[in-house]
DNA sequence: ATACTCCCTGGAGCCCCCTCCAAGTCAAGT
DNA sequence: ACTTGACTTGGAGGGGGCTCCAGGGAGTAT
């Protein structure tokens, strides 16, 4: 597949495609002959995980070290692990955030229900 | 209350705090004689919100205009509403993508668990 | 009075994450 | 052979959201 392709089946332009890789939370991309991209399966893989990680607020410090750790073999499943399990606790902080804020609006936006409610009764 | 005791019981630096209210999204807090903010109940409110829904990733830009409408008093009250709503929406969009990306990460964790387990079997 | 500490403002700087661009290469179509 | 168009790279630019000065004012302690 080529770097469009790519880019319009997960939703990101090519230019972040390309920045994803330099920065390396993609591994090198194969290529053809001619040094233009050339997507396989793994490739599109790592290009899907990292539009999700990404789409939670991950940060691309962690993806960095997640995707490098994982190009250094299996001795670093341990350590892989740690790292997804931090990321785990810090999304579910943000979550919690989240939850709280929006208990807020509802709360907020009852309160313009019931004036808006009063204004026309 | 001074800037930094507001600082302190909040969490946010006075440098935010005072960008903040550069910005607009908190209205102009009292002050005295000297110029110095003294922040009332009704500051400490607001920096209380903003803080909240800045933590949930809401926009500065709705929140200035969010405090702009309610500056323009009472007959913005319909207008406020829908601006609620729509970040209301955009929240649970991105909780959606967070849930996502928090199965995944389990499921992932998951899979590193039975790695170790059988490592160590 | 002098020092200390906190505050003020305006503006510059910084970090993160892309996003855009210039200049060049390759493959296909006419 | 030449145009077209999609791709390449390295590097600069940009937006959002703070964060950090420099330069100056006020209130308190010695």
């Amino acid at each position: 597949m080529t770097i469009k392709e790519v880019s319009e089946k997960y939703g990101l332009t090519p230019d972040t495609l390309r920045y994803y890789e330099r920065v390396g939370i993609i591994p090198p991309v194969p290529r053809k002959k001619s040094g233009v991209r050339d997507y396989d399966e793994a490739a599109c893989g790592w290009v899907e995980l990292m539009k999700c990680m990404r789409s939670a607020g991950v940060r691309i410090e962690a993806l960095i070290e997640y995707s490098s750790l994982f190009q250094q073999g299996d001795e670093t499943a341990e350590a892989r692990k740690e790292l997804l399990m931090e990321q785990r606790r810090q999304l579910m902080e943000r979550m919690e955030d989240m939850r709280r804020s929006l208990d807020r609006l509802n709360r907020k936006i009852e309160r313009y229900e019931r004036l808006t409610g009063k204004a026309e009764s």
